[in-house]
DNA sequence: TTTTAATTAAACTTTTTAGTATATTTTTGC
DNA sequence: GCAAAAATATACTAAAAAGTTTAATTAAAA
């Protein structure tokens, strides 16, 4: 069992996402964050040693959470071809997302981009660690003979993600889910014309 | 010819425009505006009423220069399909945009999608007329012979553009412009699937 | 060329946010 | 039940950022 302080922390780490999430690194404030948790400084520094610190475990914590779900998605599909469609319905509801505020890894990529490097190279190895777990299924699919070998792994996983992310950030501005639909039927199809 | 407090005031947007596309809205302050003009805050207020003003006018800025460099990039393409690879290849050099910081449509959608609904409205705009033009582009193609009526404009243009959009926030976290090079082959070897 | 507009310089105030300190109270785990 | 840990309450300090003021200076347009 988890000891009180780690409770606590964790509770912190939860209720703080959104508030990043939502209103990113810069835009959000501590006591955004003491009013959502109702906690008191004291506390609160008792468990980060400051803003920059609280930033970067919310940014890991939701890193962290964003890749077992998609874990725990995928891993529902036995095939290759089900994996990869689970991917892609992971993001059918772009605008009542798991996590408010959208997908965290584009999130983060956005606002690290230019100004906070160790972030940055964090979101680059989640997008690179994505990208190969993507690019493996697609491979193993292709071993089992389940896709055509003229699939490109690389550029699939490359394409349906970066579609993906792109779609999330224009229907979350659109408000509306519609173009999600068609452009996840697409990517499926595509994929469709490798199945053997 | 431009009086002097005009010169001064788009002086202010084209320099504020970078440092707000890199650091974002909340992010960037008035003293990085003052050090890299460097004017003086009386001078600034002067023409901006304050940080809020300021922002929104950036973004007007930002958005207007975008969408002139892009419909300057179409026009030069001929026919229809020229005019789409010609914004594919818009998007070609990720890691070095006109404008430092990547594409201020997504950078804007991001912050704007939870913190400033003014700045949502506008940028939804700028969107949906993007994909009015990219899909008025493709029935033209159609409908001049140039393209099978199979092509779905909407999704198509819909997919483009979130994966562009997508893959330069991927390409830049991964500071790599390589897959972005193979997207842009993919989604211009998908339009000539359709090409008579 | 002069008078009007624009800008500077410098010293401010205000607001917001981050962070500190400590005595007191509450909770928890042994 | 009690000692240790955790959290509160309160009252701070510090720093950063926004915004104001005004007299002096400079540049531009009529």
């Amino acid at each position: 069992m988890l000891t009180k302080a780690e409770r606590t922390k964790q509770f912190i780490l939860e209720t703080a996402a959104p508030i990043f999430n939502q209103k990113g690194i810069s835009g959000a404030n501590i006591d955004d964050v003491l009013a959502a948790t109702k906690l008191t400084k004291g506390c609160l520094y008792g468990h980060f040693e400051g803003k920059e610190d609280l930033a970067l475990q919310v940014v890991n914590y939701m890193l962290a959470t964003n890749g077992e779900k998609i874990m725990q998605a995928i891993s529902k599909g036995k095939t290759a071809k089900a994996k990869v469609f689970a991917y892609l319905d992971f993001y059918k509801d772009p605008l009542n997302t798991y996590l408010k505020g959208g997908c965290p890894v584009c999130n983060i990529a956005v606002e690290s981009d230019d100004n906070f490097p160790a972030i940055k190279e964090k979101i680059a190895g989640v997008i690179r660690h994505g990208q190969e777990l993507f690019v493996s299924i697609l491979n193993q699919g292709i071993e089992k003979g389940e896709f055509s070998d003229n699939l490109d792994p690389v550029l699939y996983a490359f394409k349906a993600v970066s579609a993906v992310e792109g779609a999330v950030v224009m229907c979350r501005a659109l408000n509306t889910a519609k173009p999600m639909v068609g452009l996840l039927k697409s990517l499926k199809a595509e994929l469709e014309g490798y199945v053997i």
